[in-house]
DNA sequence: GATGAATGAGAGTTCATTCAT
DNA sequence: GATGAATGAACTCTCATTCAT
């Protein structure tokens, strides 16, 4: 399970991804808990990686920084992770992991198109807010991921957005939707919104996830539905 | 030598130094700028290092790099500006005062509220798009201004949005667009749209600044016109 | 008879000399065998670190790349050998132990002085070309042997000398050989040219081991003999 | 002049090599001056790498040793060589610019060809006592260099047996060496023993260069030469 | 006005070795 | 007997910045 000194980076970002994914989807918005002694080593180390990468960017975060934060040393962390770029890649992966099982579910759900379009625009908005830091790294550290790992994470996220593309399509078809939309650029439009959520929202601000969700919501189906 | 920035921004690097003026007025000999050594030191630094971070990030771009590009020393360099963050932060103003301008002369057009927010929807699309590396680097970059410059960064920023916002507020009292719209989120709905234009949009694509423009402008309206 | 670990360095590199040595025998010119799970773990163990040593040196040759040529994990390395410096301590004592021996048959053997010279000179050749590998490591890798490890090896591989230079003594004194030779000389002199092998020669290459031996073996007999 | 950050290995060794190779003649046997502060910088720091090399091996060496033995920091050093790797190459260079350029001015002399052959063989011997420090790092630290600069030296090291070569097929052809000689074998011979004097060579040993280098060149001239 | 040598702190990474299991 | 997580020190190299010239 350990991922001692990888050189080749052929392999997937599978390697400790069960514990991963775990303990990325209790990491509340905003940060991570203090990183208590109770969960592995890993999960601390990506824990209090995410945190650190949102907050200081990735290049200005040093690997001391993070395993101080985590209670280890260096030996530690190239223990488990390959290098600071395979960090990152962990990161991405579970969040990416995340999205695209929750797109799926509401993709394939009930409801017309509207309803599922709003409901998985609304869901994208919470889901980004609940896990702000990595809405922060997301775009701001993809550059800084080594070529091969960018390629992957952009691959996946192409499947991602052309998972939601295909709703705007069906809705068009359909005629709920105008039928003079360019699909691509309404999903370029939408997501262009929800990540920027990671600089302007705030936990303590006056708006909730919800509300915020809602209303993005509200102004993906306006700007899209037959008038 | 790639220059994918509109030849018109005529304003030079005076922020740091007063002597800038006089070495950028140096259009001797007549001659065009071919190679770039025509133009002043100043403007080459400025525009390799805009180059040089959109492509690569700040962080990643060290200033060997900028001066080796531009075809200078580093003494130059920290002749002309006081330190690597303070390039950045010009680059930050020439872009914020560009932007502010072409709002303000729209915003105060003629035109209905429709038309005029339309309008300033579109240009801030098409300016981005043909100033796409200072797009790139807007959010990408801002955490790594030192503190009083990001202040005053933010603080610019917010003033341009408070102008955009205030096109939504007319609609909305004048009637023309729905009552339960939080204009600030339609301001940061919209606005991330635009800087994710960064992100996905090039040049050699299929797709011109123009035609962008118009959907974006096209969906916001949408978005916020009473049905 | 499992740990070996002594600093105190008595030389008692027996524990699992005796298997060694017979691994070390049948190793073909150039390199190791694929090394199947047959053999023993320690033998795998010095076999792969033989293979590395000559490939990349020692200091470039990491505890983990070994273990994972062999197939075993670090705590099974560390469990028969006391250290990184203890394997190549056991590769030394390996080779110069067969060249110990040989040498003494030979030169205790029939013929008269200039016969067994050359035929001394000649299997020294063959033997270092058939165990290129420890002829690479040999003087490229002595002082990175501990002090304690490399004086013992120096001692040993002085008697060795010793052994050799008293042949060149005897063919003086028989009349044999040139009265005005520096048997020390000529034997670095001769040396010199054997550990240079490991440089050189290619087991793909044009000359067989023993065309090699016979020219130097020649090359010898002419330098020394009364003209 | 300076080499700042060179990236490309293309690049010969020429950069300091002009204040290189003066430094390198006048280093007497067996190590540097005491650096005194009257050399320049990448002199001081050329003449204690290749003390240090010497002494303890290039993988042990580290960078901080030689800047602290030539009393700058680790950013002077970087700043005139792009690497360690490129310190090491340096020397290379500096010594194999020597020897190509005393053996061509001994070939190209009077004499016969036994005579120029003998005076290469001990000007060489001489030359690698007097850089002993050269000759000590010369086999053993070449597998060391990055593979481009391996093989550029290799190269170089080529040309020079090539030219030794020569004068043993001359010899050859003149009928002065006998006709059943292997050229080549008698070049890895021969050098074979030259390169070992870094091995067993002490400058405080009974032994000068020049008693050295007569008996050398003794035993090659006896061991080509027609009976 | 402009240079470029030199700094010094800190970056990411490697590694032989230990030890509780 | 054998494991592999974890250590901690050392490694090479980078970089924004300064300053004597």
């Amino acid at each position: 399970m350990a991922r001692n000194r990888t050189s080749g980076d052929g392999d997937d970002a599978a390697g400790t991804s069960g514990t991963t994914a775990a303990e990325g989807t209790t990491a509340a918005a905003g940060g991570s808990r203090t990183s208590g002694a109770a969960t592995g080593v890993p999960e601390r180390l990506l824990a209090e990686a995410t945190r650190l990468f949102a907050e200081r960017g990735y290049d200005r975060t040093s690997v001391q920084e993070i395993v101080a934060a985590a209670g280890v040393t260096k030996g530690a962390l190239y223990h488990y992770f390959g290098s600071k770029d395979d960090l990152l890649h962990e990161i991405y992966g579970r969040v990416l992991r995340l999205q695209m099982e929750r797109l799926d579910a509401i993709a394939a759900g009930p409801g017309d198109v509207s309803e599922r379009l709003a409901e998985a625009a609304a869901d994208v908005v919470v889901t980004s807010i609940e896990n702000l830091d990595d809405t922060k790294i997301f775009f701001r550290s993809m550059h800084q991921l080594g070529p091969d790992k960018q390629k992957a994470v952009r691959a996946e996220r192409r499947r991602y957005h052309e998972r939601f593309r295909s709703l705007v399509e069906e809705g068009r078809r359909d005629g709920h939707f105008r039928a003079d939309l360019n699909p691509d650029l309404v999903v370029d439009f939408f997501f262009g919104s929800v990540h920027h959520l990671g600089i302007w929202y705030r936990a303590d601000g006056p708006l909730s996830a919800q509300q915020v969700a809602a209303e993005f919501s509200d102004l993906l189906l306006h700007s899209v539905r037959r008038p």
